[in-house]
DNA sequence: CTCCATGCAAAGTGTTTGCATGCTC
DNA sequence: GAGCATGCAAACACTTTGCATGGAG
């Protein structure tokens, strides 16, 4: 990606709608998050963010983290073995293909999956709130 | 379930078998996880076997968790917001539904979702290790 | 009688939180 | 100015580990 106008919603007035403060860290971290197409841990986003405010604390990334999760910008991921790790909500809900090698995240979807799901779901007489799909998988060579 | 002479592989002499001392601890965590047909965490685990053998300590049981583990003998899950919860691994591969008010789990398999993710892994240049699927759902009214 | 396994306590990891201060609105 | 947001350090929940002792083979 090597232009910076492309998808970015525009957080800053949604959370001030929201009545949420925009502060020095927050927009810091806002940026970062508009401008990844991976899927950052806090430790990372902390890094990226200490670049460019050496003043922003690791306690304000998580905090603002557990924020923009509540509001649903962003969403959180527990993949196996590892911290957290994020990314903005932005598109269509997706699951994850996990690189077992790099650690690198494939999205993808399949309708057809979800729907059995569902089914199946309904089968057990429960409804879905949200699911988890992940394949731990190796590059073919 | 009400009878206790089911499905009860012989862990003792597999373990043995493996080169594995077969100890008082280990042997009454092995018991439990014989006779529960429901996904403890460690702690609980430790509560049933302190109630068995009160001198078992937290620790042993974390460790032997780890060595079944390794042995392919029980499957470690991480579900949402909690601790790892462990079951023992017999019969076929299934994956989970959480009461999300209870956190009960219920155990399903889908050949054709297992298709469909072998399909999409294969498309995308991967072969898939192990993948991870959990539904956290509401009962139904 | 040799090592592996244990209990205990301490350390480790990722994350959250209390508190005094600082900055946005 | 009022009150939310911050940095810092301490607390947290879960899990692992070092070490001296104990027990299985």
């Amino acid at each position: 990606m090597t232009s910076e106008t492309y998808k970015k919603p525009d957080y800053e007035k949604a959370l001030r709608k929201a009545g949420i403060r925009i502060t020095r860290p927050r927009r810091v971290i806002l940026s970062i998050l508009g401008e990844t197409d991976d899927h950052p841990d806090a430790l990372e986003i902390f890094r990226r963010a200490v670049a460019i405010d050496s003043s922003i604390s690791l306690s304000t990334v998580y905090r603002t983290m557990k924020l923009l999760e509540g509001l649903g910008a962003i969403h959180r991921h527990a993949f196996e073995g590892g911290p957290s790790r994020f990314e903005q909500a932005v598109g269509e809900h997706h699951d994850h293909l996990i690189d077992m090698e790099s650690g690198d995240v494939i999205e993808f979807h399949s309708e057809k999956i979800e729907q059995l799901q569902n089914e199946i779901a309904r089968e057990l007489g429960y409804e879905i709130v949200h699911h988890r799909l992940e394949l731990y998988g190796r590059r073919i060579k």
